[in-house]
RNA sequence: GGGCGCUUAGCUCAGUUGGCUAGAGCAUCUCGUUUACACCGAGAGGGUCGGGGGUUCGAAUCCCUCAGCGCCCACCA
């Protein structure tokens, strides 16, 4: 017995076990033993997948990480158990700006270089070198988590496999028409030199000013804008058509120089234009404004490119060009000034134009409050511009689907529950997102990434385009997967958004395209997609979530996933986001090295509900570190005290003791509790009521008790009962379980709790039907915790013996406790004499208690004023209550609306509580 | 501006369709080295369920409203 350690060490077990695992190969479903696989009607083996949502390969583990590897191997290990070919893929994303961003920063630091100084195939050798590097470090760290995945399947975003994937998507997509280059304002950013997607811009409200102007003195009214700068590209002014002060200007068109640019300005009716804000006039500049780039389509009006991708004003703006536009706005306001079009404290404006203005006490530059666009890696202000883009249309038909657009089945798929929102509530913001969607930008600005596969050749003819909009191009384009034959092809400089091959992920990873010929899947394809689930957190819900089942939808004309489950986010103790800036963060391996990994696990797991975010401390862990040690010398105890080891014996049914049976009925409550939550996804509920029945059932009462009363049947229950616990425990606690099972192996033969089959209920059901013990142990847990409780109360010295009268209030309650006398004696009760009674006379002198009929009578203690007092209170107390149901049940009202049951339960509860009272009030009479 | 979530014991959180005297873990207090475990055992105290109103026989739970906190989306030139 004592050559197991007193304490659980998991330093010296969990590398060694995982290693072992990864050895026996049954993190790869292939290897699974085909006995143990179940079945569907149709003879097909049940298969169960996750896709790991791929962590950036410069990332290093944090919290957020390790929740998502607990839920989702929880998930895998618990249905491999239950005998599905249970697949988990592991793999990392490029993460295309982030990385770039990071190996720039470098460069820079290092060396004092830019991307531009190396080129891009010098720099793109420097990514690669540096990925060497990182690339592993993410995922040593997964394994040390204890995650089963099946490493012989890992896949990276930007490898070989995943880049034939996404560049046969994109040439498909560009087939179908869905797939098209076109152009529209982007969030551009000057420093990253790239577009980012919408859901890539970071607000940040900020205070700037309102100019209050006139184009020139011959424009009839003033406007108002926070950039002047863009001014230089107006088209159009529009008002609200609802404004009576310029309803008659409407339609007109008037030619202005404003400050030296020659402008055309129509005056346009929006309906969005707020008649409140500023002079009620907006100014309209279609290149580099999102709302006025839709009022020129809808307007047909000129569009203007005023500055250029690298935030300056372009070419063709007289002595405004080149300078950048913070410096462009400065001069325009001067001169608006120096010209009195500019409204200031101490210029008015004409008396016409004060008197349109009058809204708005506007001063040189009247502070207001904006949001300003900034990026979200590098926070430089988003200059949003015009540029030649490819994008995915959302909106078309599509024969491959019904006639419906990838939009409309993406939503279909979520209205008709084959995809399902654990929390629910996600699903609406899921169709919220869906319904507002508009073409996604897929074409990227930076180097590192999947390499657009779209060719151009030149051809000789090269007009100006006086517009922007791509009408007249002179170029022949090719899209495939190879580039095309001939001379003088380019491809295009852009690479492909991120989210684009993430989005592919689920079908990418088993074999696409290989895998699907003429509309059929095939090997890994065919077993494991669609996938079970999707586990992530919520703040990718619309990211990366939508993105794949767009993608699915296309490709395999199926959803990616049945179910998508959302963790919350991780804050520290005080509810703040963990940052390596504020120093708040939890490193998860700093607390695996200290408490090991099944706490860490353990301390995700429990107290963390869907979609909510979660606080956490060290101390949390700390808590679980208990119960992993207190599992641990739970087996210890169970292994030094039985012979056998392997509970292979019968049981002799017949003979089982109260106790026996309770811890047999708890158990098989135990199995239905936890299945029940774990398929409906409430793990710590699951791990909550796991913990209740070890801690509290199993070890402080069971082991307990069959330390004063041990013999043959006890040794068999406690061994069935620990195998099925660790089972029950190792999707929670994998290293834990896996290095007691060895412990409890009979035999040398190497055998995995991995792929032990998870415990039935059966079983425990069988074992209860055929004994025939009638009694419920219940009633002498009662009695044994009142004792104790009378003993503390009382501050009896735990040394000191004291004798005990029961009445047990039946013949049945008379035999059951005399049969547990020993433990009613011994379980932490101190009794010496104990003698057992139906019923009987008052005894004086006496301590006193009551438990439903049973009234029990401690003796060789005497402390009547504290004895008196505790009745009395018991007494009020009981009475208090007693007058409450009393009078929900004299309530008419009551009687006739609420169910039998909850009636009947009140008068029970009434009876009991009765005769209780009336136990106590004789007593009360009789002792004082 | 629109939407979502949260507010329950000192702390962190459960509380399924309204129905046990509202629960758990940690912390606190008392007692205890009983041969698995002090990373332990026995016992105890602690809550007007954010405020107000309503529906109902009955509300932590449903509705309205107010307040505070957090998040998401959109965006005003």
């Amino acid at each position: 017995m004592f050559e197991i350690p007193k304490a659980y060490n998991p330093k010296e077990t969990e590398d060694k076990i995982y290693m072992a695992w990864e050895k026996s190969g049954f993190f790869n479903p292939d290897n699974l033993p085909g006995e143990n696989i179940k079945k569907d009607k149709n003879g097909e083996e049940e298969t169960y997948t996750i896709v790991l949502p791929p962590p950036n390969i410069t990332s290093k583990l944090h919290l957020g990480h390790a929740a998502m590897l607990a839920i989702e191997d929880l998930l895998i290990r618990y249905h491999r158990m239950k005998g599905y070919r249970t697949l988990w893929i592991p793999g990392t994303d490029h993460a295309a700006i982030a990385t770039q961003n990071v190996v720039e920063k470098k460069l820079l630091k290092e060396e004092k270089l830019t991307r531009h100084d190396l080129g891009r195939e010098e720099f793109l050798k420097k990514v690669w070198e540096y990925l060497e590097k990182t690339q592993a470090v993410i995922l040593n760290q997964t394994k040390k988590m204890g995650a089963s995945l099946d490493w012989s399947r890992e896949a990276f975003t930007l490898d070989k496999q995943r880049e034939k994937a996404v560049r046969k998507m994109f040439v498909e997509m560009y087939k179908a028409g869905v797939i098209y280059r076109g152009e529209r304002i982007v969030n551009w950013c000057p420093r990253c030199q790239s577009t980012l997607a919408d859901d890539e811009v970071e607000y940040k409200e900020q205070k700037t000013k309102l100019h209050t102007f006139k184009y020139s003195k011959d424009f009839p009214f003033a406007i108002a804008t926070t950039r002047p700068e863009t001014k230089l590209g107006d088209t159009a002014v529009a008002v609200n058509p609802k404004d009576k002060r310029y309803q008659k200007y409407i339609g007109k068109v008037y030619e202005v120089d404003f400050c030296g640019i020659k402008l055309k300005l129509k005056i346009i009716a929006d309906r969005h234009v707020e008649m409140d804000f500023g002079t009620g006039a907006l100014g309209v500049t279609p290149a580099h404004s999102m709302a006025d780039w839709q009022m020129a389509e809808e307007n047909n009006l000129e569009i203007i490119k005023v500055i250029n991708e690298d935030g300056k004003i372009r070419n063709g703006f007289g002595d405004y060009s080149g300078k950048p536009v913070l410096e462009a706005r400065e001069m325009i306001v001067k001169r608006l000034k120096e010209n009195g079009l500019l409204k200031t404290s101490e210029t008015e404006l004409s008396s016409e134009i004060s008197e349109l203005s009058s809204v708005s006490d506007v001063s040189e530059g009247e502070e207001i409050k904006n949001n300003l666009s900034l990026c979200y890696r590098c926070g430089t202000a988003i200059e949003p511009l015009p540029s030649k883009q490819w994008f995915i249309n959302v909106n078309k038909k599509l024969e491959r689907l019904g006639n419906k657009s990838l939009k409309e089945k993406a939503i279909e798929a979520a209205k008709n529950k084959s995809i399902e929102f654990i929390p629910e509530r996600f699903e609406k913001r899921y169709l919220d997102w869906m319904e507002n969607l508009h073409d996604w930008c897929i074409s990227r600005q930076i180097w590192f990434g999947h390499r657009i596969p779209v060719w151009y050749r030149k051809s000789n003819n090269n007009t100006i385009v006086q517009s922007m909009r791509l009408k007249k191009e002179n170029q022949e384009i090719y899209v495939g997967i190879e580039p095309p034959k001939g001379e003088g092809w380019i491809q295009d400089e852009d690479s492909l958004d991120t989210w684009f091959s993430s989005g592919m992920w689920t079908f990418s990873t088993l074999g696409w395209p290989d895998n699907f010929k003429d509309n059929k899947k095939s090997g890994d394809l065919k077993k494991f997609h669609p996938t079970q689930v999707l586990e992530t957190g919520y703040e990718i819900l619309t990211l990366w979530v939508s993105r794949m089942v767009i993608m699915s939808l296309f490709a395999l004309k199926e959803i990616p996933f049945e179910n998508v489950y959302l963790h919350g986010m991780l804050l520290d103790k005080h509810g703040k986001k963990m940052s390596k800036s504020k120093r708040n963060g939890i490193d998860p391996l700093e607390m695996i090295d200290k408490f090991g990994t099944d706490a860490v696990r353990l301390s995700l797991l429990i107290g963390n509900t869907p979609g909510n975010d979660v606080r956490f401390s060290e101390e949390k862990i700390e808590g679980q570190r208990n119960f992993v040690n207190k599992l641990w010398n739970i087996s210890r105890f169970i292994i030094a005290n039985c012979e056998l080891r392997i509970a292979n014996c019968e049981l002799d049914y017949k003979n089982l003791s109260a106790i026996d049976l309770w811890i047999l009925k708890k158990m098989l409550n135990l199995i239905f509790n936890v299945n029940h939550y774990l398929m409906n996804y409430n793990f710590s509920a699951a791990g909550e009521k796991l913990r209740e029945f070890s801690w509290n059932d199993f070890a402080d009462w069971y082991l307990e008790a069959s330390k004063i009363e041990n013999n043959k049947q006890k040794e068999i229950i406690s061994n069935i009962i620990l195998q099925d616990l660790l089972r029950l425990w190792h999707p929670f606690i994998p290293f834990v379980t896996e290095a007691i099972w060895r412990e409890i192996q009979e035999t040398d033969e190497q055998k995995f709790l991995i792929i032990e089959k998870w415990p039935i209920q059966d079983k425990y059901k069988k074992i209860i039907e055929k004994t025939e013990t009638a009694y419920y142990f219940e009633p002498v847990m009662d009695v044994i915790k009142s004792i104790r409780s009378a003993r503390a109360e009382y501050k009896i010295e735990p040394s000191k013996k004291i004798n005990a009268v029961i009445y047990a209030g039946n013949k049945d309650e008379k035999e059951l406790f005399e049969s547990q006398s020993d433990l009613i004696k011994n379980l932490r009760t101190g009794i010496d004499k104990l003698e057992i009674k139906e019923k009987g006379e008052k005894i004086k002198d006496a301590v006193y208690s009551v438990v439903g009929n049973i009234e029990i009578y401690l003796t060789g203690v005497i402390d009547k004023e504290k004895e008196k007092k505790n009745l009395e209170k018991e007494i009020n107390n009981l009475e208090k209550y007693l007058s409450r149901i009393e009078n929900k049940l004299n309530n008419k009202n009551f009687i006739a609306n609420a169910p039998k049951e909850i009636i009947d339960k009140e008068k029970e509860k009434y009876q009991e509580n009765t005769t209780k009272l009336e136990k106590l009030k004789k007593k009360s009479e009789f002792a004082f």
